[in-house]
RNA sequence: GGGACUGUGGGGUAGCCUGGUAGCCUUUCAGGUUUGGGGCCUGACGACCCCGGUUCAAAUCCGGGCAGUCCCA
C-alpha cells in the first residue's frame, strides 16, 4: 500500500492505452523534457533533456538539409507588416495568427515572424538577378510565432515553435516541383528512417493548403489516441510570393521571369510530441538509439568494500564506449531507484555492473523497450552499436505496424463513422479535391469531427466507383482523421 | 467561438460546503546506516495563483484577472 503510494508521486500513473492525454500531460512534465509552471499559455519551457533531444533532432535535419544543397541563413524574428501583407492569400490566412509589436507611431507596426515568406523573397529578389544564381536553396533553424486556439497543448499545439524552414528559388515550376518531393525524401530519411516515425504523405486538399501556396503536401502521423498529428509539411508557392515581391531573373534568352518558390517546415518541437508518444510506454519515454541524450546508462551496484573496483571496472567500459553518448551515475542512490530513473527518461540501454559482472569480466545490458536483459562479455562491447541500430528497427516496425493496421478502407458512411469513432483512420472514395468536394468535406466534418487529410502522393492509388457521400463519380482516394 | 470544472510547500493531496491552529505522503537539504528493482533512522527547509470586495477575522464566501483540464461547435 505505501509503495503503491510513493510510485504514484515518482512514476507514470495513468495507462497510456486507457488515457492517452493524461499518459502524455505526466510523461513531458516527469521526464523533465518541459515545465510548464512558468504558465505563459502556449509557451513552455524546455529543459536540459528535452533540449539536448531537440539539439540532436536539429542536427540530423540540418545534415541533411546542407548535403542537399540548403545553405544556412539567419533571419529577423520580426517582419514589417507591409511585408506580411504583399501576398493576399498568406495574409488572409495568417493574419488572425500573428502577435503584433506595437511600438512608437512613427514606426512600422511589426509582427513576431508566424513563418518567413515574406522575409526571403524580398532577398531573393535583391540576390537572384540571372539564371546562374538558381536554384537558391536556404534554411534557416528557429522559431515562430502563432496565435493559436485557446486550446493549446504543451508541444503539440503551442504559440511558439521550433522548427527549421527552408526556402527555395527556381527557374522553372519542373524544378520547383523536384523541390517538394525532395523535401518528402527529406522527411522520409530523417523522420522516419532515423526517428523511427513513420507517416503518410498527403497532398491537402484545395481547402487545406498553405496560405499563399499553390498546394501543399503535410507529413500525417498517428498518435496513439487516433488522431493525426501533422509534421513536416513542404509547399509549392509557385509563383504568387515572386509575383507579390516583384522577384524576377534573367533566364538564358534573356527574359525577365518570375521565381518559382517553394518552403519546407519541420518543426522539432513537434516531432518531439511524436517520438514521445509513438514510442513510449506505462515506464516512461522510449528513445531512438540514433537521438537520446545518453544511449546507454551505467548502473554500477557494490558495497562499501568493493566499491573502488567496481567503479573503476565501469570506467573501462565506458572507455571502450566512448564513441557513444554513455554515462556512469554515480550517485548515492540505490540502484534500483536509478533503474526507474533513467527508463522513465527513455535510454535505451542500461549496464548494471557488479560483483558478478566483474568477476567474470561481462556486464549485464537491460534492453529498454523489450525490458529484458541479458549479459555480455566485455569483449563482446563492440556489438553495442548493432544492438542500437537493432532497437531502431524494432521502434520503426511497431510504429508502422501501429499506422498499418489502424487504417481502414471504408465503403459506406457508416464505416467511414464507425472507423472514425474506433479511433481509426479512414480511407475511401472521393468526389474532389478542389471547391466542389468541400460539401462533402464539411458534411464528414459534422458527422465525424474528422477531416479530410489529403491524397497519397507518390502512389497512385485509384478510385473505383462513387464518392460515398455525394454519389458523383470518385476522382480520388482520400484518408481521414480526426487531428491534432 | 460556447460551456463545465479546477488552482494549497518542488510533486501529489487533506482542509473549503458550515470563515477563526494550514494536516499527510513524497521530493530536497544535513547526518547516520544501507546498496543486485523506489531500503531504514534522526533532524531541517518549504505552500493557500493574482487583484479587489464582504467581515472583527478569508485558503474557505463574492467579483474580476491569469493559468490549466475536460466537453460542445
Amino acid at each position: 500500500m505505501q509503495k503503491k503510494e510513493k510510485e504514484s508521486n515518482r512514476g507514470l500513473t495513468v495507462n497510456k492505452e486507457k488515457n492517452f492525454s493524461e499518459w502524455y500531460s505526466q510523461i513531458i512534465e516527469k521526464t523533465e523534457i518541459l515545465d510548464t509552471r512558468l504558465g505563459i499559455k502556449g509557451f513552455v519551457v524546455i529543459r536540459p533533456w528535452g533540449t539536448k533531444l531537440i539539439e540532436k533532432m536539429y542536427e540530423f535535419y540540418e545534415e541533411e538539409l546542407q548535403k542537399k544543397g540548403h545553405e544556412p541563413t539567419i533571419m529577423p524574428s520580426v517582419i514589417p507588416e507591409a511585408n506580411l501583407k504583399k501576398e493576399s492569400g498568406h495574409i488572409k490566412g495568417f493574419t488572425p495568427e500573428v502577435f503584433w509589436l506595437e511600438k512608437g507611431k512613427e514606426e512600422e507596426k511589426l509582427a513576431l515572424r508566424p513563418t518567413s515568406e515574406t522575409l526571403y523573397t524580398p532577398m531573393f529578389k535583391l540576390w537572384i538577378r540571372s539564371h546562374r544564381d538558381l536554384p537558391m536553396k536556404l534554411y534557416q533553424r528557429g522559431s515562430v510565432f502563432r496565435y493559436d486556439t485557446k486550446a493549446t497543448r504543451p508541444l503539440i499545439r503551442g504559440r511558439e515553435f521550433y522548427w527549421i524552414e527552408t526556402h527555395n528559388a527556381f527557374a522553372t515550376k519542373k524544378e520547383a516541383e523536384s523541390q517538394v518531393q525532395e523535401d518528402i525524401q527529406t522527411t522520409e530519411n530523417i523522420m522516419h528512417q532515423k526517428f523511427c516515425i513513420p507517416f503518410l504523405p498527403l497532398k491537402r486538399p484545395e481547402w487545406d493548403k498553405f496560405a499563399g501556396a499553390e498546394y501543399t503536401i503535410g507529413s500525417d502521423v498517428l498518435m496513439p489516441d487516433g488522431k493525426v498529428i501533422q509534421q513536416p509539411s513542404t509547399h509549392l508557392m509557385g509563383q504568387k510570393f515572386s509575383k507579390a515581391f516583384n522577384a524576377k531573373f534573367k533566364n538564358e534568352k534573356g527574359q525577365e521571369k518570375y521565381l518559382w518558390t517553394t518552403a519546407y517546415g519541420p518543426a522539432m518541437s513537434r516531432i518531439l510530441v511524436s517520438i514521445i508518444s509513438t514510442h513510449g510506454d506505462n515506464r516512461g519515454l522510449v528513445l531512438p538509439f540514433s537521438i537520446s541524450p545518453i544511449q546507454i546508462i551505467i548502473i554500477p551496484i557494490f558495497t562499501a568494500k568493493d566499491k573502488n573496483k567496481i567503479l573503476k571496472y565501469s570506467q573501462e567500459i565506458k572507455e571502450k564506449l566512448k564513441d557513444l553518448r554513455i554515462k556512469i551515475d554515480e550517485t548515492e542512490k540505490r540502484p534500483g531507484e536509478k533503474y526507474y530513473k533513467w527508463e522513465l527518461k527513455g535510454v535505451p540501454f542500461r549496464l548494471e555492473i557488479g560483483k558478478e559482472e566483474l568477476n567474470n569480466k561481462e556486464l549485464t545490458i537491460y534492453i529498454r523497450d523489450t525490458h529484458k536483459k541479458q549479459k555480455i562479455k566485455f569483449n563482446q562491447l563492440k556489438n553495442i552499436p548493432k544492438l542500437g541500430k537493432e532497437f531502431d528497427n524494432r521502434l520503426k516496425k511497431n510504429a508502422e505496424n501501429f499506422l498499418k493496421k489502424n487504417i481502414v478502407i471504408c465503403k459506406t458512411k457508416e464505416q467511414i463513422k464507425k472507423t472514425i469513432k474506433e479511433r481509426k483512420i479512414a480511407k475511401t472514395n472521393w468526389c474532389s479535391l478542389d471547391k466542389n468536394g468541400l460539401k462533402c468535406a464539411e458534411y464528414v466534418e459534422k458527422v465525424t469531427n474528422a477531416e479530410i487529410r489529403g491524397t497519397f502522393v507518390n502512389k497512385k492509388e485509384k478510385p473505383t466507383g462513387k464518392c460515398v457521400i455525394c454519389n458523383k463519380p470518385a476522382t480520388a482516394v482520400v484518408y481521414i482523421a480526426k487531428s491534432y
